[in-house]
DNA sequence: GTTGGCATGAGAGTGATTCTCACTCTAGCA
DNA sequence: TGCTAGAGTGAGAATCACTCTCATGCCAAC
């Protein structure tokens, strides 16, 4: 979504979440992020491989875990037979999904702070009353996109 | 979830729905919503095949696949490795889920029909802007259960 | 009662993801 | 600056949820 830090910051924050979990942002790690940060949308594994043709498809795989384990990235299921990844919302922005039923793309989508607090309110509410502690949620929208659309 | 049709309408409602595809109501596929609609709540193949010993793995799955493309089931994803399953939203209501992200379990909850209303009119406007026709949505709700939490 | 076509299920196949293991790199110390 | 222990890498093997195949079963319509 838009508002990405810069690549400096986000490499160092990055790597000091790393680092808190032990783990070191080495080259691959670095060049995963970079693959994901460049194409700005969740995306497979393949069109990450072809984002960066020097990765290796098990390096990519492990790296991808290494960086969901420390919060860094996050795994998108729903949609296709591949997983899409995309970096965690506190690298970008809290937002959500706009999937094509037709076509497979998702993109990103922000809600307004008012419909967040009003969703947020609800969800504690109902959670509670059955006995769940609610951390966070996940919106997926569903419908066709504009090129689907004819 | 609570408002579930009485089994004779239940079935009669799949049968019709199937046969508007050409499709038959048998014996196999029976056995299959009633498993789904015994257990209650989202479940995975092994748990269909643990309430209903006399099904086979694969023709469950051709089951689960006809039944889905006719619009009787749902497959949800999101959770471990097994898909889960459910009745449709016609057959039961429209609502969502809460995710223990400590054991798994999967729950239904359903919201204020004005949450659901506000939620709609704002899909609709973010996804308007971006092209996108919306046809419905998924809200989980990930936290801890019951259980879960000492 | 025969026949044609869909349904079934045991087992084989598929494919995304994960694991193995020999090799490489690097951080940290001498 | 050299050494070394431990972590990281990647090609290929393995895993496993799910799908496909095909021989057989079932049923409806004549
Ligand atoms: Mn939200
Ligand atoms: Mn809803
Ligand atoms: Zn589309
Ligand atoms: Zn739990």
């Amino acid at each position: 979504m838009g508002a990405d830090l810069p690549d400096i910051d986000l490499h160092r924050s990055i790597a000091a979440r790393l680092a808190e979990h032990g783990q070191h942002y080495t080259a691959n790690r670095r060049a995963v992020v970079d693959a994901l940060a460049r194409a700005g949308a969740p995306i497979t594994l393949p069109d990450l491989l072809a984002v960066d043709e020097s990765l290796a498809q098990s390096s990519a795989y492990r790296s991808l875990s290494v960086l969901i384990d420390v919060g860094v990235v996050r795994r998108l299921v729903h949609v296709g037979d591949h997983a899409l990844f995309e970096l965690a919302e506190h690298l970008t922005e809290h937002h959500h999904h706009l999937i094509c039923e037709s076509c497979g793309t998702v993109v990103d989508v922000t809600l307004p702070d008012r419909v967040e607090a009003a969703m947020d309110r609800t969800f504690d509410e109902v959670a509670t009353a059955l006995g769940f502690a609610p951390l966070h949620h996940a919106v997926d929208i569903y419908g066709t996109c504009a090129t689907c659309t004819p």
